[in-house]
DNA sequence: TATATTTGCAACCAAATAGTAGCAAGTAAG
DNA sequence: CTTACTTGCTACTATTTGGTTGCAAATATA
């Protein structure tokens, strides 16, 4: 087993995928976001190291507080893996559009 | 901890991600996938179990052969996930349709 | 019937993961 | 300067995960 550090390992864990949710409108501070859920501030804090490592987020660090921003790029990953599969889901729709357009060239 | 056992879970995993590629053209049996990979088939037969728990394949019994296939319908929920995000780096792009809009209006 | 093939399942092991607690460094405020 | 606050880092523990081995059930073939 391989250490996997990707935007598919990122998005993984729920709690992970609802702080990519908090910080996609505005960075954030661990306590901050800590403040929205159950758990402890080091948990929070472990899931950004994560998502650091990931290159999710960005971080700017004003004077002892740290503010972390989603980095949209590598979402940009995730939709490029599902570009191959989209057009399967998207095959009834582009039949109608066939259709549509056998009707078209029929007219003329 | 909870265990997940979600979309985000099964697609974590890069061989699951290269199962689901391949299942996604044809159906397969866990040997005809497990001849793709350096690893075991049994090994090749958990990950198809943690994809059947999420979902993400139907099955086929054949004699005593089991063919798999990727259920597209799962592979959606990733999808109307990012749609929450990919206004985002798509602003950009919206931005630039935007000036060529106003220069568009100005020749007018 | 006897044998080979395909598969799933259970037991087990090593590594990764999620979480907690404590501590040190840097910053703000008295 | 002293105290309080915010944060990251390092153990440490419990759970999950990925993988291997062995085995039993079901199906195909001799």
């Amino acid at each position: 087993m391989e250490t996997r550090r990707d935007i598919f390992q990122a998005i993984a864990d729920p709690t992970r995928r609802a702080i990519i949710g908090l910080i996609a409108i505005t960075a954030m501070t661990p306590g901050d976001l800590a403040a929205h859920f159950n758990t402890s501030r080091q948990a929070i804090s472990k899931h950004i190291k994560v998502l650091v490592e990931c290159e999710v987020v960005k971080q700017e660090v004003s004077g002892r507080e740290i503010f972390y921003q989603l980095d949209i790029n590598k979402m940009k990953e995730v939709d490029e893996w599902l570009e191959k599969y989209r057009c399967l889901w998207e095959k009834r729709f582009d039949q109608l559009e066939n259709v549509l357009e056998k009707l078209k060239t029929k007219k003329k």
